[in-house]
RNA sequence: GGAGAAUUAGCUCAGCUGGUUCAGAGCAUCUGCCUUACAAGCAGAGGGUCACUGGUUCGAACCCAGUAUUCUCCACCA
């Protein structure tokens, strides 16, 4: 039977992905084994796959399986997140291109496109998440807005509520004009922007005295407050007291002193403008000043602004710098530099406003969380962002929860007709409420805000096993809390800070033991990829060009944990090429004809070797994948395949040209085989799959699929026959290299000679030749002259070549490696003659500088001797 | 401005509490091979003052201080 030179992903992916889901093997139920359990961070319903989510979710694939694998009950579970302003804009963005404006809509019609909206699109990227091979329970997946993990939501912030955490003010916040909605103070992303510097003239009141201050914003001059001078200032003490004329509209303001101003920036006189700026408004609190909101929700001019109503701000700023060159009020401009915030979901200027939202106080909610990062009790790992997350968790504010948008979870308060309210699960309880604190309940309205999404996905690792309105249930009881949490360190805070808050608040438990955190995907120059910058490819066509399992080891090749990770396609090609080296060493053993007789002495000593070198590397792996290294894990596999099985075991054990094999050997070679499958199974699920079921491994039935097989387990080894094959790999590789400086061809057989003292080399010989192309294999126990003489660990070792040797050339070879080790011996001897060494440095540390002298000692004595034969 | 991290081969990174011949891996490069599993391959080789300067120590890539560069987070002065 004849197979395809190389591996053809498509046609495997799609049998070997449906197989798997169809038979079952990705669902989960509480049974009596261990759970392992892994929430996926839900993808915006917006979202479609890019590089992030390749990664993130392929690291808790490889997660999963190899749980799955060491016979734990696995269960990863799946589900989106309704992002409230992505996908409000998104909807609000797709209405306009249909010429239907949201202010027409009433809030139930708009909600209709919302979830007809989720309903085409939502589901997108759960699909392509198949692509990638993510062995999810699929039944078990989640929706934000579910009506179960709704219910949760609006009970949770009446439990908070009721536990004094919730409560309304009015605070400056974050407004984001485009999206027309509060954002955290965590959605602001600030940037350095090039802008101007106004300094605009104010005139003393009742005087033709000038103040001159400066901003980056003089279309908030409609809004000031006050100027504010420096007390300690003197070039402005004579002005104590006195008023200024706001340039344009003349109104009176007066000239108030904090200490806050200093002296030294632009002309040491400020514009308080309270209704614009957060500093501002703070001022204004203690100056008791008035607060004029000039600006529209969509961030333009209102009628207080008294002239250009109705203008964007930016526009504003423009025309009103007009406006006062005019007027000669404007001294000068310059330009400069400053942040300004961005909301992170409309990329809209932030707009600091002054409004009446709903709060969490976090105060007391964020120490319990705190201490679980702290105690260790939840791990993150890398380790190096537990210090950032104490520093956020001390300084953290109140969290602003509600957000002025339709599609999400609508706030449970309700209001009267006199803007009396109360906090209610339905209408009717709010009615009682109302009756009961003896209020009119006419005219009862719920609030029309939402909460902010990530209030409903701090819930989200109870929420999906109903933990938070039935904690009782089985599902959470034996699932919750989780084990592995993999996410981007970006949303540390928003995100993983609230599900611990949250998940104490319930459980009094930590919601998972360990936060993987993910590096960030950027692309070669080190840019992060993103959308605008176009430089992140599609990961489907990637995925499409080297295969899924290709770009599954591309991706982790590059990302320890924590690191960002530079991606390059060329990462994607080496796990391509992987994938086919399996291949193929598939096609080998597979092509064997097979004689019915015992392996030779050379076989089962290559056999033998390799058992305990594998051994050895699913004792590594094992370790770095408690310590979470999983591109160390993935390499070390790839060592163990590449090297160690297909260039060492098979070329061992490999029968010659049309010969076949000896049956009890390609049994061996099979064992293995399939032993390095499952091995190689969560990182390469697919390929590994396809291999699994084939002929020459014998037939299976319909469960006996290597995504369920028994993940190799941790045995003991013997580091002596690793170390002794070590010194037959080496004098192979000397060989080899002779062949290669003499230019010989590997046709060539050469004669080789060995002066065994130290290791028995009589098991090695077959393999000697065979591996080396050696003519005639002999043990010596003299120097041989007119040899090209090496040394394997302490065993030298000659190769008689037919034309005689360069003896000037051997000579300065051989002085060379002897002048090295004189050198590591007086190094050695450096350290062992200094009595301070010798007593203050642990006794094996000793034993082994001795070690070593005494074996460099050896070696130098061998080659001074064969420079003496020469 | 505050905090944290990083700097090791051309690239991406290991190097655990200072002490194995400790200066490593993978990729890339170079040389020779279309050897009947694989050129997406085989064999071999070359590449580094461990950012810099001091210090601690018997001993430093590793610990300490300073300098330079880079990154991340937080806070910001109009």
């Amino acid at each position: 039977m004849s197979i395809a030179k190389t591996y053809s992903p498509k046609e495997a992916e799609n049998k070997w992905y449906s197989y798997w889901k169809d038979n079952g093997f990705f669902r989960s139920t509480p049974d009596d084994r261990e759970p392992y359990t892994i929430v996926m961070p839900p993808p915006n319903v917006t979202g479609v796959l890019h590089m992030g989510h390749m990664l993130n979710n392929t690291i808790q694939d490889v997660l999963i399986r190899r749980a799955r694998m060491q016979g734990k009950n696995a269960c990863w579970v799946p589900g989106t997140d309704h992002a409230s302003i992505a996908t409000e804009a998104k909807v609000v963005a797709l209405l306009k291109e249909k010429g239907i404006d949201k202010k027409s809509l009433t809030r139930d019609e708009f909600l209709g496109y919302a979830w007809e909206w989720k309903e085409k699109y939502g589901g997108i990227i759960l699909s392509q998440l198949e692509k990638l091979g993510a062995s999810c329970d699929w039944e078990r997946t989640k929706f934000t807005m579910d009506p179960d993990l709704s219910e949760a939501v609006i009970d949770t912030f009446i439990k908070f509520y009721k536990e004094g955490y919730i409560y309304r003010g009015i605070r400056m916040v974050n407004w984001d004009p485009q999206g027309k909605t509060a954002v955290s103070d965590e959605e602001v992303i600030r940037k350095e922007v090039n802008q101007k510097l106004y300094y605009i003239k104010y005139q003393i009141k009742g005087s033709s005295e000038f103040l001159t201050i400066a901003t980056t914003r003089p279309e908030t001059i409609m809004a000031d407050a006050a100027i504010c001078i420096n007390p300690n200032d003197e070039r402005y003490s004579h002005l104590k007291g006195k008023t200024v004329l706001v340039p344009l509209i003349n109104r009176e303001i007066p000239i108030i002193e904090d200490t806050y101003v200093e002296m030294e920036f632009g002309t040491g006189c400020l514009k308080v403008t309270p209704a614009h700026d957060l500093n501002d408004y703070e001022l204004g609190v203690k100056h008791n000043l008035q607060v004029i909101d000039i600006l529209n929700d969509d961030g333009s001019l209102n009628e207080k602004a008294e002239i250009l109503i109705g203008e964007d701000r930016f526009i504003a700023r423009k025309k009103i710098a007009k406006l006062l060159e005019e007027v000669e009020q404007l001294d000068k401009v310059e330009d400069y530099k400053s942040q300004v915030g961005f909301s992170e979901r409309t990329d809209a200027a932030i707009e600091p406003k002054l409004s009446m939202q709903w709060f969490c106080k976090m105060e007391n909610l964020s120490k319990p969380a705190l201490d679980y990062v702290q105690s260790g009790e939840i791990k993150l790992i890398p380790e190096k962002f537990t210090s950032s997350y104490k520093h956020w968790m001390e300084n953290v504010k109140d969290w602003c929860i509600s957000r002025q948008l339709w599609w999400g979870h609508r706030i449970p308060a309700w209001y009267n007709e006199h803007r009396e309210w109360v906090v209610a699960k339905t209408e009717a309880e709010a009615i009682a409420q109302f009756k009961q604190e003896g209020k009119s309940f006419e005219g009862i309205k719920q609030e029309e805000d939402v909460l902010d999404t990530w209030f409903s996905s701090g819930l989200w690792p109870m929420s999906v096993f109903d933990g938070v309105r039935n904690p009782e249930n089985k599902d959470f009881q034996y699932y919750y809390p989780t084990n592995d949490l993999v996410t981007a360190p970006e949303i540390l805070f928003f995100w993983v800070a609230r599900m611990i808050i949250m998940g104490h608040d319930y459980t009094g438990k930590a919601p998972f033991q360990n936060v993987y955190l993910t590096g960030i995907v950027r692309d070669k120059l080190g840019r992060k990829m993103s959308k605008s910058l176009g430089n992140s490819p599609d990961p489907i066509e990637l995925m499409g060009k080297y295969g899924t399992d290709g770009v599954r080891v591309g991706m982790l090749l590059s990302s320890p944990a924590g690191n960002d990770l530079m991606f390059d396609e060329s990462y994607c090609e080496q796990g391509r090429n992987f994938a086919n080296k399996i291949w193929n060493a598939f096609r080998l053993v597979n092509g064997w004809e097979v004689v019915d007789a015992p392996s030779t002495d050379a076989q089962q000593t290559a056999a033998k070797w390799f058992e305990n070198r594998f051994n050895q590397a699913v004792a590594e792996i094992d370790e770095h994948f408690k310590n979470y290294r999983l591109s160390d894990a993935l390499m070390s596999t790839y060592k163990l395949i590449w090297d160690d099985y297909c260039a060492w075991y098979l070329e061992l054990i490999k029968p010659a040209y049309q010969s076949p094999i000896e049956s009890e050997t390609l049994e061996t070679a099979k064992k293995f085989f399939q032993q390095i499958l499952a091995l190689a199974h969560p990182f390469m699920p697919f390929l590994t799959e396809e291999l699994w079921h084939e002929d020459l491994f014998g037939s299976r039935d319909e469960k006996d699929c290597v995504i369920v097989a028994q993940f190799p387990e941790v045995k003991p080894f013997d580091e002596t026959i690793i170390k002794e094959f070590e010194i037959v790999q080496q004098i192979i590789s000397e060989v080899r290299n002779i062949r290669n400086t003499k230019q010989i061809s590997p046709k060539v057989a050469l004669p080789l000679a060995i002066n065994a003292t130290f290791i028995d080399f009589t098991k090695y010989q077959d393999s000697l030749i065979k591996l080396a192309n050696i003519s005639t294999l002999t043990f010596v126990r003299e120097k041989i002259t007119g040899a090209v003489s090496f040394l394997a660990g302490k065993e030298e070792c000659y190769v008689a070549l037919e034309d005689n040797i360069d003896v000037d050339a051997e000579r300065e070879r051989i002085s060379k490696e002897i002048e090295y080790l004189n050198g590591f011996l007086v190094s050695v001897d450096k350290k062992l003659s200094n009595e301070r060494f010798v007593q203050n440095a642990k006794p094996e540390v000793v034993q082994n500088e001795q070690n070593k002298k005494a074996d460099a000692e050896t070696k130098i004595k061998i080659l001074e001797e064969s420079l003496a034969s020469l």
